[in-house]
RNA sequence: CGGGGCGUAGCGCAGUCCGGUAGCGCACCGCGUUUGGGACGCGGGGGCCGGCGGUUCGAGUCCGCCCGCCCCGACCA
């Protein structure tokens, strides 16, 4: 490509509103341009270097035995009504009636055309085991698109879906993408580490992601050097330091004036926060049938411990939390900052008048084993000293309720978990039946029966994968890419003076050489000055650049420079191609060297 | 959805407090000079100052409403 035809161009001044690294540089060098919100286009530079990323999952994804099709981008709202997704997710679908006023949806997704897919497809076990993917278009109506292309709205997905007729099955095709997925993200030179995660609205039953980690990720991960346990803290478990039981005592009604927060309590009490119950309310969504219904949430923890939303999520099968107004709070006789279940009697609420919302009950784990703690007295300027689970009130659910922090014991091995930031970069979750059972996808097996198609599915996004990359990969001067996802193998800089015609038509020839060795090229043939050559070339960040000028012709040569280094060096021109081909094997090779196996962790 | 910030030329910004015919740098076009780390001279083009409404003789500037974009949080893959 001569750069004097090239659609793009480089930005000497970022716009003030990229402020990640990523998103500046690829603004700057003319990879991407914003369009709205977390919708952006694909430049000719980033579209190659998408198109070498893509290229890649595909290697990894048929080398596993998958089977590229292409599903569509628009599909009748009637599939995600069958699977219940229809009700269960929020703004966060694009939904629109077409010219028939039939519901439609965008997909973001693609489980539901899958299954109808299957459903129709596959009628016996002697199809299975089937693995399929695509790399489409998906959208998402994030409420708070960020950072360029690390959360955007509009984005590109290789999708992959595997279909089982057993759960030995789906294991083996888990553990498949689980190494072809570290595959794919070492041969683009991106570093990550695949942690346990949320299953989210993909229901299901395990579920892994793949986490780059970098200080603008927005996922928190917990991480143990000691037995390399790692998890996403929406779901991280922890040892929680039991208290010695002891003997309950007595129920003692205390005046705390002024202790709405339980910093203020365990101050003025002069005991520890572990010490106490904390209370906090939220208001949840969850999905009974085809609709929705509103629950008022009283959730107990210890006052040491810190509540975990999507643990909360989970346990009640919650499609939505929000903390509850002071209203909802009054309307079942507790009173803000001394809310207390002792005297809250779970049976006797319901769908009344009082209570507008139909109340649920729910402790952490930690509660039944801690015994004579301050709570609440539902009185303001009064706590209960001696409250104990079980002999002072119950709840409807006890699970585990709190949010793992920095320090907390690893749950495997007990040594202090370290707490680190990551992006999501890929997923894959095991399905199991969640969405066959719903959609009716069945085969009959070896022995005449009809059982569900068992599933998973897996995700990795290109763009978001790229600005990894490009987060992972520069300086001060621009971008550096691995030679492996690089738009262009070489950067090509002809300096030609006034009186260099020789040197014009040396850089010329040395452009449709280097081509015509299978060396992909883009050549500076601007009319700019050295600097701007410079310059641009470091920001755009090619793996090699080669500069031809009157200078190094004088001496037969032209000058080598690899973007990851400093040195420059001469190379005759007779042998600048093979020298051109020698350091591209060698950035191959380097990069390489970290396709390595990495043991599964379950 | 809550909090904060910002919308003036392709990009970066000044001008807004205190109303009076819109400016700077880069980029862009023409001519000439220049060519190893963001050259120089001369001459040019480009703006419904986010939108609508109001106040005023007069609004980029004051008032109201709306929209968009960014950041933090909530949320999310």
């Amino acid at each position: 490509m001569r750069m004097s035809q090239m659609f793009s161009q480089t930005l000497r001044e970022a716009p003030g509103d990229a402020e990640t690294t990523s998103h500046a540089l690829l603004l700057r060098a003319g990879f991407i341009r914003q369009l709205a919100a977390g919708i952006f286009t694909a430049m000719p530079l980033a579209r190659r270097t998408l198109t070498r990323l893509e290229n890649i999952m595909r290697e990894e994804m048929n080398a596993i035995g998958g089977q590229e099709i292409t599903m569509p981008v628009v599909h009748p709202a009637e599939l995600w009504q069958e699977t219940e997704r229809w009700y269960q997710i929020g703004s966060e679908m694009g939904r629109f009636k077409d010219k028939n006023l039939r519901d439609m949806v965008l997909g973001m997704t693609h489980e539901e055309v899958v299954t109808d897919l299957a459903r129709k497809e596959i009628q016996s076990y002697r199809q299975l085991p089937r693995l399929i993917y695509q790399i489409q278009t998906k959208w998402r109506d994030d409420p708070r698109p960020r950072a360029g292309l690390i959360r955007v709205r509009e984005f590109t997905m290789k999708d992959s879906y595997s279909l089982d007729a057993d759960w030995e099955g789906l294991d083996k095709q888990y553990r498949a993408h689980y190494q072809a997925y570290f595959n794919i993200f070492h041969r683009c030179g991106l570093p990550v580490i695949a942690v346990k995660s949320d299953v989210g609205m993909m229901g299901g039953k395990l579920a892994h992601e793949y986490m780059y980690l970098t200080p603008i990720g927005e996922d928190t991960l917990l991480l143990c050097d000691a037995c390399s346990y790692s998890a996403n803290r929406q779901i991280a478990a922890f040892r929680k330091q039991a208290a010695p039981m002891e003997q309950p005592l007595p129920i003692e009604k205390v005046a705390t004036p002024e202790t709405k927060t339980i910093a203020a309590l365990a101050e003025f009490l002069s005991i520890p926060a572990s010490r106490t119950a904390k209370a906090v309310f939220m208001v949840a969504k969850v999905p009974e049938g085809q609709v929705t219904v509103d629950k008022l949430v009283f959730a107990v923890l210890r006052g040491d411990m810190e509540l975990n939303e999507t643990k909360l999520a989970n346990a009640l099968k919650a499609s939505e939390l929000r903390p509850a107004h002071d209203e909802e709070i009054a309307s079942i006789g507790a009173v803000p900052g001394y809310a207390s279940p002792v005297g809250i009697d779970p049976a006797s609420l319901g769908y009344s008048d009082q209570t507008p919302l139909p109340l649920v009950i729910i402790v952490d784990d930690l509660i039944p084993q801690s015994s004579n703690l301050v709570a609440g007295a539902n009185e303001a300027g009064y706590h209960l000293r001696n409250v104990n689970y079980g002999r002072d009130y119950t709840a409807h659910l006890v699970a585990d309720l709190t949010a793992a922090r920095d320090g907390d014991g690893c749950p495997r091995c007990g040594s202090p978990l370290r707490t680190v930031r990551g992006v999501e970069v890929g997923n894959i979750f095991k399905l199991g039946t969640r969405y066959s059972d719903a959609m009716g996808a069945t085969f009959l097996d070896k022995d005449g029966k009809e059982k569900s198609i068992i599933m998973g599915s897996y995700g990795i996004g290109s763009g978001r994968l790229m600005a990894c990359i490009a987060e992972e990969h520069n300086d001060e001067n621009g971008l550096i890419w691995p030679v492996t996802v690089a738009p262009y193998h070489v950067h090509l800089v002809a300096l030609v003076g006034k009186d260099s015609e020789e040197t014009r038509q040396q850089a010329d020839k040395l452009y449709t050489d280097l081509q015509a060795a299978g060396i992909e090229v883009l050549f500076d043939d601007r009319d700019e000055s050295p600097g701007v050559k410079f310059n641009d070339a470091d920001l755009i960040g090619l793996p090699v650049r080669i500069t031809v000028s009157q200078r190094s012709l004088q001496q037969g040569s032209v000058e080598f420079k690899r973007r990851d280094r400093k040195e420059k060096f001469l190379v005759s021109l007779d042998a600048a191609i093979s020298r051109a081909q020698q350091e591209l094997d060698t950035l191959r090779s380097e990069i390489q060297a970290k396709v390595v196996p990495v043991p599964y962790e379950d």
